[in-house]
DNA sequence: CGGAATCCAAGATGATACTG
DNA sequence: CAGTATCATCTTGGATTCCG
């Protein structure tokens, strides 16, 4: 239990560009990453159940995002090799801390929405946002 | 203290396609924004300055996710009219909230690299991931 | 049902050049 | 310095089709 370096400001090492983290934020943070590990949260589900919770996603880009989530640790998969196919995804210890701060986040966000809303105005400058 | 319905059940929102937390989710998550925001949580910085921080991410980009975050109340921008351009970007205290829960993941994601590396296997079926 | 493969459209990202 | 405009490219995302 060699413990870890307490305030160990890795913090300068996420702005780099080679840093190995931005490849795990990149899938953490990807557009169904985030709604996939939040709903996960919620205990294993099937594919279909995944496809049909998480409003808007298709198959190739739920099936895609798995094997991100899959490789990097956070879901595991479990195929029962029954007759009509029948595979579960659930989070792993890794995937359950991850989902917690998501879920955080994204609770924040919504509670926080209209506030968000009312505070919107205009670009100083130019350019538009989507 | 019932008061605020823990199940305030607004994640069920969140899996809704149309809910409009989904953008702000993705300017914040975006793949610059996730950056921008947490070195923002150092204090109110130049352009430059977060050019050369944020390594690896290109004029556009930046003005870009700027403008996402400024509209979305997260990020202020103040123009100094002075000869040489002036101008400098800090977090509101939306933004501030934000930028901690962010932070939060990303130095989460940084220390348990090596967990997740080491966790790290081959999909079970198929499929490549970046 | 749970994918895999393919084709395609749209948006994100980058490099570069130009301006106030 | 702080952008903006343009063009080229890469990736994401979607629809469809096929398979075990």
């Amino acid at each position: 239990m060699n413990d870890t370096p307490p305030g160990h400001a890795l913090r300068g090492d996420l702005f780099s560009e080679s840093c190995p983290s931005r490849e795990v934020l990149k899938h953490v943070t990807s557009r169904w990453g985030v709604l996939l590990l939040v709903a996960l949260g919620d205990g294993a589900q099937r594919f279909g159940e995944l496809r049909r919770k998480v409003g808007g996603i298709s198959e190739k880009m739920l099936a895609q995002t798995l094997v991100w989530l899959e490789q990097d640790g956070f879901v595991l998969r479990i195929a029962h090799p029954v007759a009509p196919p029948r595979v579960e995804y659930r989070l792993t210890p890794l995937g359950e801390e991850v989902s917690r701060r998501l879920k955080d986040l994204a609770l924040w966000i919504e509670e926080n929405l209209g506030a968000m809303l009312a505070a919107r105005r205009p670009p100083s400058h130019a350019l538009q946002g989507s």
